[in-house]
DNA sequence: TTAGGGTTAG
């Protein structure tokens, strides 16, 4: 009972300091809690366990089990689940699958949560097919989905382009009288506003008004955004009023969707405004709240203001990520000052991002806008991965610098991936041809388009 | 120990 008691105590010690993300005092207090007698059980580790992935990284949280082991303690599901989740975290899907595969081995049953977390970790990897095979082997092992087994189902399907699956899934369940909980309908009413889906998402949302669950700051936050993408600017500002009436702007993520839309408006004033009001209400400000303000500083041109944000932001010890140095290139390229940010695209090499298709394409469109669109050409042939906005830039620069032949034949190519592009970058191009009295070339491209748009209809 | 909102390019 004594030793029992002790062991408690030493478990909410360990988890106090693990929350306060304390992690070597909790080791401290583990060492000196065995030489006072207090001996760590499952639970113990487990904590360590899921700190250490947190906080740490997952190849430390699995020496942990190591320790574990040599204590005498056996893992159970939980101590699996922790360091699943903590490989999901860092997307390591193989270690993802080696750990569920070594708890096979070790006669441990996965428990809902086990295949959630896979299921999950597949889906933030982009393989939908494959956390859809996870659901499936969790049904045939007789393990329940839960609410939560069918919202990152639903969410998965919409982040992976498949949102009327998603709403179709949604409502089979509703007819087997799964009772949709908020969170369910926020992925939905996201993920439908993202798609494009406003008719649907509008729908959602009236049924989540009749459900009797009061829509939160996530449910504002996504509708609000959905408004500004769509143009609709009185309106989301309309619903920002009415997020602050309500308290729900005590985080960064209304601010950031209010600041960015006024940027992409061109209204850096107006931006400047609320970053002012933002932080005023002091709350500290993360990576994207940064990556916000640092690209205004961008669209006004303001780049020294813009490095120093990311001084000040490596400087606290903040991870920058992939969205601030893309941001970072794109206003070096926007001045003009593509030097710069093609050594900042090798800075990035170097600080281990991996090739960054935004952060190329607007370097093309930089080097198109200055007339360089031969070392443009260049670039392009040596990307892995290309999309529309590729295309655009370069069609444009093309078009820009009357290479009409080359840059019909990029056109084609693209619409033949079954890629879209805008109708300014058609137009210029058979309006290049013609002017340049080519006038069949011009012709067969306006076919070409035709027929791509009956195939990828 | 699992799920939801905010940041980048034509």
């Amino acid at each position: 009972m004594v030793c029992r008691l002790s062991t408690r105590l030493l478990n909410i010690c360990i988890t106090s300091l693990c929350k306060a993300w304390q992690l070597e005092k909790a080791e401290v207090v583990l060492i000196d809690g065995i030489r006072l007698g207090y001996l760590p059980d499952v639970v113990t580790y487990n904590t360590l366990i899921a700190a250490y992935c947190r906080l740490v990284g997952v190849h430390e949280a699995y020496t942990v089990l190591r320790r574990m082991r040599e204590a005498g303690i056996n893992p159970d599901v939980i101590t699996y689940n922790a360091l699943i989740a903590g490989a999901a975290r860092y997307r390591l899907l193989p270690l993802c699958l080696d750990l569920f595969e070594e708890m096979l081995q070790n006669d441990i049953i996965p428990d809902v949560w086990s295949y959630n977390t896979l299921m999950n970790c597949f889906f933030k990897s982009g393989q939908p097919v494959e956390a859809n095979r996870i659901f499936r082997d969790m049904i045939l092992s007789n393990v329940s989905p839960s609410p939560t087994t069918y919202n990152t189902m639903i969410d998965g399907l919409c982040k992976a382009g498949y949102s009327v699956n998603a709403l179709r899934l949604f409502r089979s369940l509703q007819r087997h009288g799964f009772l949709p909980q908020l969170v369910t309908y926020n992925i939905l009413i996201n993920g439908l506003c993202k798609s494009g889906k406003l008719g649907e998402a509008r729908m959602i949302l009236k049924e989540l008004g009749e459900s009797g669950h009061v829509p939160n700051a996530i449910t504002y936050t996504s509708v609000m955004r959905c408004c500004f993408r769509h143009g609709k600017f009185e309106q989301g500002f309309e619903i920002f009023l009415e997020m602050k009436g309500k308290g729900y702007t005590f985080d960064s993520f209304a601010y950031c969707t209010v600041i960015s839309a006024l940027a992409k408006m061109g209204k850096p004033k107006e931006a400047n405004d609320y970053i002012e009001e933002m932080l005023r209400t002091g709350f500290g400000l993360d990576i994207v709240s940064y990556n916000t303000l640092i690209n205004l500083y961008c669209k006004e041109g303001k780049l020294e203001t813009a490095f120093q944000l990311l001084y000040e932001i490596e400087k606290c010890g903040m991870q920058s990520d992939e969205y601030t140095h893309t941001i970072l290139v794109d206003g070096l390229c926007k001045i003009g000052d593509i030097d710069g940010a093609q050594r900042h695209l090798e800075y990035m090499k170097r600080m281990g991002f991996e090739s960054n298709l935004v952060a190329c394409n607007c370097l093309i469109h930089g080097l198109c806008k200055v007339g360089k669109v031969d070392y443009a050409m260049k670039v392009f042939e040596n990307m892995e991965l290309k999309d529309s906005f590729t295309y655009d830039s370069l069609v444009h620069g093309l078009c820009k610098a009357r290479k009409f032949l080359l840059a019909s034949k990029l056109l084609l190519s693209c619409l033949r991936k079954g890629m879209k592009v805008l109708s300014s970058t058609k137009r210029a191009v058979i309006a290049g041809l013609r002017s340049s009295g080519l006038r069949r070339e011009a012709k067969e491209l306006r076919s070409a388009i035709w027929m791509a748009r009956i195939l990828h209809w």
